[in-house]
RNA sequence: GCCGAGAUAGCUCAGCUGGUAGAGCAAUUGAUUCGUAAUCAAUAGGUCGUGGGUUCGAGUCCCAUUCUCGGCUCCA
């Protein structure tokens, strides 16, 4: 007999040999019915799965994230089976589960298109009703490497070749369909039932754009339908968020085919553009900044000496100027390096907190392009540090408490990234492993979770990212703090110590929105286009009844002006509901409506966007109320 | 850059197997002076992304190209 605890603490002693499955139903024939995978010491098992020593037990169904991350997995294998039985000759790359579904990898001579998923869902329903198990089997290297290569499938051999030595091999096969992989599985693929085929697109083996490209087929997988009708519903309701249409629709940017991923701004989307850059510089100020502006156009000389032209060339675009080479810049950073050399510099002075709105045009693929989020050219929201290098810990951890800030005052959630060395960079190891050391220091110093994202750092430095997610879901990295060694060196950097020798200073590139364009992009994601009054580009749309209100709308409109409001006045020829209508379509913040009763008692009916009721203040009121939202950057619902 | 899909009026879209373009909203004009999400009517608006080709005839078929979308890669 063997001791088993289980989830709620207690123990329970079975024979030897027990499966997952029988444990299951000697606790509840309900609960296996529903059981899809056991967790033993932690680690995930299939339910035939036979217990032979004392050990931690959990019985795992859909109700949890691992146990629909196992029916996602194991529905990805339905698919590689359906796809096999309708396209034979197709090979197999991989197949795990994502976010709210799963992928598979195929190679084939065919091209799949939207109409063929719609029948290789039919075929995967097909096969899931023939109730087929999933059976594993665990082989040895050699036998897995003859398997896989007497049936052509070359990429399971590549996978088995990279696997560790002492890796266990296994094969799950269900029905007419063996794939190699580690587990586990559901029972059975009757209990894949709620799956929808998504999309193809490319992807590279391996992720590497060295490799071949292979046909990637999406799918969602949920374990009831209503999860998937929910799911289905919410991705149409996010993509009602969407920064480029939102952005045509409230006249903020638009994009043009003379100009691919160089936005056009517009008058309201330059009030929001230039209440962002106010709001940052004041912050910035505050905190001991100053402000500068570098040239667009740099010599090539500045950027051999930067590195650029070693190892950011790609990215960069180029000009000519008297025969001479000019580079439009990709970074600030090699400016401020100039700036820094125009005078000698003492130890009292550091640290430099040196920011600049800089305009950057990087040369991104065309395929990369993406509304807002990714452009070809953007402003960064820079600043550069240079410290000594005792003051390195306090100024991240100082950097890391502003972008705090500033995204709490969007309400914005981010998630941070550590990115380390990347392959093409340039310095010591010894310098790299400092730079990231003290990162490291600061995000523990100030209790930040993070995950490391190994080879992504900048090639001067390693990076603490921050992360914000757009409507979909998809991360974008916004705020950066960069530590970099190298620039200093390359540009000979000093400043005169206390022993009144030079010395070498340490810089941090940073930014907090990141890009603006970006940010802005976010922002409208975020709010669903309708913007907190602060940040509204229009505040107030002032309604007259008719045009015998004109002339008190008028007076509203100048008495609200007169403090710094954005107010709007429609005296068209239109009835109430119409103008209020499009007050609301237009996501304004508030909408005033103005009549005789208002007129003859110098009120407003003030009606929020969003709400229906309607509050009658008196102008003073609605002023000093408005003033109160905008100064306290409140969301105001 | 790579794989796939798409591009028709300012916007959203229709246009079957090739027979020289249509709706709604927006715009303009006129009428309506109106109390919390669309007043009525009329008018105007497109060389169907661009360039070639096939054909008596191309929005529709073929080729190239640009841009957009979804991914991959890359990145603020």
């Amino acid at each position: 007999m063997i001791n088993l605890t289980l989830k709620d603490g207690s123990v329970r002693q079975v024979a030897k040999g027990t499966t997952l499955y029988e444990l299951a139903s000697s606790l509840s024939q309900g609960l296996a019915r529903v059981a899809v995978v056991g967790k033993v010491n932690g680690e995930l098992k299939d339910l035939d799965y036979a217990l032979t020593e004392d050990a931690e037990v959990e019985i795992l169904t859909l109700d949890s994230e691992e146990g629909l991350e196992v029916l996602r997995h194991s529905t990805s294998h339905l698919l590689a089976q359906a796809v096999k039985n309708l396209f034979p000759g197709t090979i197999l790359g991989i197949g795990p589960a994502i976010a709210n579904g799963f992928y598979y990898d195929f190679d084939s001579e065919h091209t799949f298109t939207p109409e063929d998923l719609a029948k290789i869902e039919a075929e995967m329903q097909r096969l899931a009703k023939e109730d087929n198990s999933f059976k594993c089997k665990l082989i040895s290297r050699e036998e897995a490497i003859q398997y896989f290569q007497d049936s052509g499938e070359k990429y399971k051999v590549e996978l088995i070749n990279d696997l560790p030595e002492d890796a266990q091999i296994s094969l799950y096969t269900h029905g007419n369909f063996t794939d190699l992989c580690a587990g586990p599985h559901v029972p059975s693929t009757k209990m894949l039932k709620t799956f929808k085929l998504q999309s193809v697109a490319g992807a590279y083996w391996r992720g590497s754009e060295k490799n071949k490209m292979l046909q990637r087929i999406y799918g969602l997988a949920f374990a009831k339908a209503s999860d998937l009708k929910d799911y289905l519903f919410k991705l149409e309701e996010a993509k009602r968020r969407d920064h480029r249409k939102l952005g045509m629709e409230l006249d903020l940017f638009s994009l043009h085919d003379e100009g691919p991923g160089f936005p056009f701004f517009h008058p309201k989307g330059m009030v929001l553009r230039n209440i962002l850059e106010d709001f940052w510089s004041k912050e910035h100020q505050k905190r001991g900044y100053v402000e500068v502006k570098t040239p667009i156009i740099l010599s090539r000389t500045l950027w051999e000496q930067s590195g650029h032209w070693d190892h950011y060339k790609e990215n960069m675009y180029f000009t000519k100027i008297d025969d001479q080479d000019y580079a439009i810049k990709p970074m600030n950073c090699p400016g401020g390096m100039i700036m820094y050399k125009t005078k000698l510099r003492s130890y009292r002075d550091l640290p430099i907190r040196c920011g600049e709105l800089g305009l950057v045009h990087r040369h991104e693929l065309s395929g990369a392009l993406h509304g807002l989020l990714r452009v070809r050219n953007f402003t960064q929201d820079d600043a550069h540090i240079f410290m000594l290098p005792s003051q390195i810990k306090d100024e991240i951890i100082a950097v890391i408490e502003l972008v705090d800030y500033f995204y709490k005052i969007f309400g914005f959630e981010y998630h941070i990234e550590l990115s380390t060395r990347p392959e093409d960079s340039m310095g010591s190891d010894e310098a790299w492993e400092m730079a990231t050391k003290a990162l490291e220091e600061a995000l523990q110093a100030k209790g930040m979770d993070y995950k490391i994202n190994p080879g992504d750092g900048a090639f001067y430095g390693p990076k603490i990212d921050f992360h914000l997610k757009d409507c979909l879901d998809r991360t974008w990295q916004c705020g950066t703090i960069q530590l970099d060694f190298q620039m200093p060196e390359k540009f000979d950097l000093t400043y005169i110590g206390e022993d009144g020798e030079k010395h070498r200073p340490v810089m941090i590139h940073r930014v907090v929105y990141g890009s603006i364009e970006r940010f802005i992009a976010l922002l409208i994601e975020h709010y669903a286009g309708a913007f907190p009054t602060w940040l509204a580009p229009v505040q107030v749309r002032i309604l007259p009844i008719s045009d015998k209100h004109n002339a008190y709308a008028q007076k509203v409109q100048s008495i609200l002006k007169d403090q710094g409001i954005r107010v709007e006045l429609d005296t068209r020829r239109e009835k109430i509901n119409y103008k209020i209508r499009e007050a609301q379509t237009e996501k304004i913040p508030f909408a005033l409506v103005v009549g005789d009763k208002e007129a003859e008692q110098e009120t407003v009916a003030v009606r929020r966007y969003g709400q229906k009721d309607t509050k009658v203040l008196s102008v003073e009121d609605f002023q000093a109320l408005i003033l109160d939202e905008i100064n306290t950057k409140r969301t105001g619902l």
